[in-house]
DNA sequence: GCTTATTTGTACTATTTCGCATATAAATGG
DNA sequence: CCATTTATATGCGAAATAGTACAAATAAGC
């Protein structure tokens, strides 16, 4: 709990983070230079390295804190008691996302760092593990909601789960391709209704 | 048809372009230097920049290629008489593209493009481009399904299309992502037998 | 054989990039 | 007040990068 030993950082780390963050989900990992991210980051570079590490330490961190957050806000919405509710605030809430920023850049994981899988294996691994933890979250979602008598016992969860998250990489993709709004949510009420008439 | 009059070319411009391709494929635009075209293409930088412009030029002269094969592969399938079969073989040609580097490198247009597309418009066009020409492109077979009293004529084929798509999207995602093969053909079998009990 | 047209290959430049060395600043502990 | 610890700031340097100038090479046209 003591303070610590020396000269106090100027800066709020998780904030300079979150600033990386959307440098990179911009640029991508190899189109950002360290010299965009101190710019961006309010940090200069040898500060970024006694910090944070070297160019792939700083992405790793900034890409777990767009995950992170991004799990949370969908999360909350897939949570609701109601399954048609919940998919529609869960999709809702992605889609938000993918609109936050001016012009609309879509999503981190789905189209800014698959281009970097193959380069960088750890980046590919990072990548991986959130379409894991994403189906298992809406395979368990979808037991819930079997047991809860919201869904016949004869749907396959797995399955399920790999579909509703097909459409949110299709969703993430055409955002950044530069479609609309309204007609994602559209799309994505579609599916719901088709999944649950 | 009377011969070019200079010194020819030592190069095939097909042939280099396939080259240029599978480079920009696995490491992206930003990703891939000058000097690693020059060499995968076996032409030095001066002869390239004559022959197909900047880096620019010679990206999307590289994926408007890859594009071409890959439309040419899926649509041929697609355009079998019966539907079931028709997405089946889509899908199967889709994966096999996914599947056809060592290591499995997913695709070009899914994965690798859309980094680029918020600093490059040019580029994101022409993503954008192939999403739409393949939505057309489904809708249309699914309308033909119709027509001939294989599809009920109460379904949407728009939306039909774009979920079609969205599979699609999740597969190459997943196939960089290091996802096995058997196990996103089993995936785009169990959409098509959702879609065509 | 000479001119013209085009490609090739070497070499060059200006810029950007990452990473670090070194010195200075700002805090705590005693 | 002094030693210690950590962060900041300036700036260096080696490597990579995009693009080009220029001369040599190789063809056709006449």
């Amino acid at each position: 709990m003591s303070k610590p030993r020396g000269r106090p950082r100027k800066f709020d780390e998780q904030a300079a983070l979150a600033q990386a963050s959307g440098v990179f989900w911009t640029q991508g990992f190899t189109g950002t230079s360290l010299d965009e991210l101190s710019e961006a980051m309010g940090i200069n570079r040898p500060s970024l390295y006694n910090a944070f590490g070297d160019k792939e330490a700083i992405y790793r961190k900034a890409f777990e804190l767009a995950v992170t957050q991004m799990e949370e806000a969908s999360g909350e919405k897939l949570a609701h008691s109601d399954l048609k509710t919940a998919l529609t605030g869960f999709y809702d809430a992605a889609i938000d996302v993918y609109f936050s920023m001016d012009p609309p850049v879509g999503c981190f994981v789905f189209c800014t760092a698959p281009a970097e899988a193959i380069a960088h294996p750890e980046f590919r691994d990072d990548f991986s593990g959130v379409i894991k933890h994403l189906d298992t979250a809406l395979a368990a979602r979808f037991q819930a909601a079997q047991e809860a008598g919201q869904l016949s016992k004869t749907t396959d969860t797995k399955q399920m789960a790999k579909l509703t998250q097909a459409v949110l990489h299709s969703i993430a993709l055409r955002a950044r391709a530069g479609e609309a709004k309204p007609g994602l949510r559209k799309f994505a009420r579609g599916f719901i209704d088709m999944l649950l008439p």
